[in-house]
DNA sequence: GAGCGATATGAACGCTGTCAAGATATGGGG
DNA sequence: CCCCATATCTTGACAGCGTTCATATCGCTC
């Protein structure tokens, strides 16, 4: 950080920070390219030496929405005991936290996902969300709380069920109060009765 | 509709019918006004007389995508006969039609659901796709095909799960081919033993 | 200290959405 | 039958956008 405007010293870091924040506030279709130089206070084509077009700040952003998620997620599935009903309230924590980035952050959670991802592996999510529900889903099964033949699959149905409601409640679809209904019955539709009985 | 080319007679339509080609083929983020009024072989001004701007235009686009969900879903619920094996199946044909529909027009789905959406009635959705979904699930319901109290809110899950994988998959973040594993988990999660022996 | 690569600037280009003023077609009332 | 009010379309212009290119400046190495 030098103290003359005319080396920045961290213009990459600067511009998706600031371009992180007007996402947040104005939604990523209203980000501008000039606004993002301006506000950190360098010219528009500064950014061209650190971005090869705004496309790849922009995906800078939806790295950043990722990761912002995934931390979410990760401590969200970091409470409760060892017990039944923590392991149950993991995943209800999990998907909670999941729903929860889309409602506090609206804007910030369309970007991070749709075209601006960059989906290197194929298989189904790389991130650590997704290792994360994988986990408290074997753990569930192991404990023998999800009903039986339930569990191969069931990744990618919590994950669908949980981005579905998110994305439709976004869309003002349907009341983000719909939430704990929607978990109630995803619950309801794969835990066993004495697993219902504990939670 | 005039032989001279002063006035085009329906101009508002033949807008909408050239966008919602562009935005099938480009995505609605490359589509331009002046790009639609030049394919229609108007300037580009004369739009404003019919939308007061380009989204305007581009709500209209997204209109249509839904009326063509709309569509495809009623198609789909209006196959097969009166046993408990074609009524699930006719839930089963719903959720692929649904899921078929953001694979085959991707641009055209993902425009159809977003910001440009209006929501008329805060309920979830009045369009009839979801009736048709909630008069499937009501004769499930009453031929004893689903699990007993997952009714109630039941709707609400199946079309999460379905618009979830639709935009997981639409993102590249899993296959399209996992569709009927999904289904198959939502199929297992919701309908009884004897239910899924007919299926 | 000289020079060199990385970094920032400024002006320019073509494209965009939008608007105001003028031209033209259409349809209903004298 | 004609004429005018009105709806419709064109032309020309404006500001703002992403992007590029030539130029200027910084900071590091020898």
């Amino acid at each position: 950080m030098s103290r003359t405007s005319y080396h920045h010293g961290a213009l990459a870091e600067a511009l998706v920070d600031v371009a992180v924040g007007q996402v947040r506030a104005q939604g990523s279709e209203r980000v501008t390219l000039r606004g993002v130089a301006q506000a950190v206070g360098v010219s528009p084509s500064a950014a061209y030496n650190h971005f090869a077009d705004k496309d790849a700040l922009l995906t800078a952003v939806a790295l950043r929405g990722q990761t912002e998620l995934d931390r979410r997620i990760a401590t969200a599935a970091a409470t409760g005991g060892d017990d039944d009903a923590a392991a149950i309230a993991r995943l209800r924590a999990i998907a909670t936290a999941y729903i929860g980035f889309a409602h506090d952050d609206p804007n910030l959670f369309r970007h991070a996902f749709g075209p601006h991802l960059k989906h290197g592996s194929s298989g189904p999510h790389a991130s650590g969300a997704y290792a994360t529900l994988n986990a408290t889903l074997d753990d569930l099964d192991a404990r023998g709380l999800l009903r039986p033949g339930l569990r191969p699959g069931l990744d990618l149905v919590v994950w669908s069920t949980v981005h579905g409601f998110a994305g439709i409640a976004l869309d003002g679809l349907c009341d983000w109060e719909a939430g704990d209904a929607l978990l109630d019955g995803m619950q309801r539709s794969m835990l066993t009765d004495a697993a219902l009985a504990v939670a």
